[in-house]
DNA sequence: TTGCGCAACTGGCTCAAGCCAGTCTATGGT
DNA sequence: ACCATAGACTGGCTTGAGCCAGTTGCGCAA
């Protein structure tokens, strides 16, 4: 039968969790180290195991410890490779690189990069989308489904949309990798330079899709980053919704005040 | 004793989260609505109360579900209605309002802004900030610590770095709330005109302290966001590192690609 | 020497029970 | 008419049990 003692104050497995936290910091365990076994925490806390397990739950959602199933726990390294700017949108940076701003910052990081083209559709633009493109909701766009891998590790997912007018009978309404000198070098081709960008940047936890199609680890929240390419005198031809893994991904923008 | 039917295949807990999160998104519960009770959804799921509870904790992760003590869990809703961007550095905007940025996106929000200046010291610069600023590591700087409401919710956690040979002997050296023109007119009088930023953005999982100190629910991670502050000849003068939960909050950028 | 298989470990998940602490409401006493 | 309170609900947390599924290494057999 439960024991229950009259559990003090605190929560047992919140001081479980603190002390492993404090270690952490620490310094007693460092990145990569393996923490004690459920089992083992269990006793040397005098709890049951379902509370140590409550405890490194609790660090797992906080991105401190990954589990291995079979192996243990670990203290998770936090890399943040790739960065993100305005600066991926620049000219010279597109003519480096085979693969778009993604190839660039990824071969700048030393990582292999992938681009996946998922699929390609002509669809109506829904309220989202339309609004940012300037278009009515319901005029026909091309979504164009994108993902994005470094050293085969699934890094982020990037739908764009472009209005059917621009994209119909080019290479951009096809399911295809766009190559060389990727989207931004098609809508060039079109008369469409890419001159202003806005950039809409919320963070939120990972939604199940999510989390399985990207193999995420728990506890790590997306970023989620509407961006729209715009030509010199501000007309909106291109919109893109990035969802990026907020663990390997930082966004760095430098701008004017005004301009 | 343990019942023990050899689970069949998925986890029963991934199950019943499954079927919770299929009912919100279809819209059969609505955001502010109450789900069933664990003891309920034990019963109807036939399984444990503790499965039940794991289901839902699922969903908290996930941002789409809230607990309250006492009375159920419900559906969130999502505000997010502090955005944060470009504009709110420029003269025009600085102007109309007494509490600087925050002040001005608050109030156009329709909330009540409140700044609370809790500590402002002379300290060596960390290596973080130091780089950022351009100088050595160990010099003096002015670390400003200001917690931001909105109707009183906390909002956001800014701490601001100035060099100490700039703030020395000013009212920025000194715990207090600026007053109507704010940090950035305070440093405009000083000669260091914000022309142009710098911000780079990652998110995270809020830490422990953050979430007790903000008052935050489970499953809010946390924008974290180091701004850099210029002179029109892009001599940094200033970095704030701003904390925000990431339910509430967005960013909104604005540039041109190349300046 | 090779390699197979069996512990002995790891986390993953479930169960059933029970106490604590908030919230709400209906009822009964003042 | 008021208010206090008891009971019935809610989530919060813990217990200790037990099976499943990965991982690892050791020892034994071929």
């Amino acid at each position: 039968m439960p024991d229950q003692r009259p559990h003090g104050d605190n929560a047992e497995a919140r001081a479980i969790a603190s002390a492993l936290r404090d270690a952490i910091h620490s310094g007693e365990y460092t990145p990569g180290d393996k923490l004690p076994s459920e089992r083992v925490l269990a006793t040397t806390y005098h709890g049951a195991r379902n509370t140590a397990r409550a405890a490194i739950q609790e660090l797992i959602q906080e991105g401190l410890v990954r589990p291995e199933h079979g192996r243990g726990y670990f203290v998770r390294e936090r890399p943040r490779w790739m960065r993100f700017g305005r600066l991926r949108y620049t000219t010279p940076m597109r003519a480096v690189t085979r693969h778009g701003p993604f190839g660039a910052e990824a071969r700048a990081q030393g990582k292999t990069p992938r681009v996946e083209v998922r699929s390609a559709e002509r669809i109506p633009a829904e309220a989202h989308v339309a609004e940012r493109l300037g278009i009515e909701p319901g005029t026909d766009v091309v979504r164009r489904e994108n993902w994005y891998y470094a050293d085969e590790i699934p890094m982020q997912v990037g739908i764009t949309y472009i209005p059917w007018s621009i994209a119909q009978g080019t290479a951009l309404a096809k399911a295809e990798n766009l190559g060389k000198r990727s989207l931004y070098g098609r809508l060039e081709d079109l008369g469409y330079t890419i001159a202003n960008i806005r950039e809409e940047v919320t963070a939120r936890p990972a939604t199940r899709e999510e989390a399985e199609g990207l193999d995420l680890p728990a506890g790590v929240p997306m970023i989620d980053l509407w961006h729209t390419g715009m030509t010199a005198d501000k007309h909106p031809f291109e919109v893109t919704n990035f969802c990026m893994r907020a663990d390997y991904s930082a966004l760095d923008y430098d701008m004017p005040v005004e301009y």
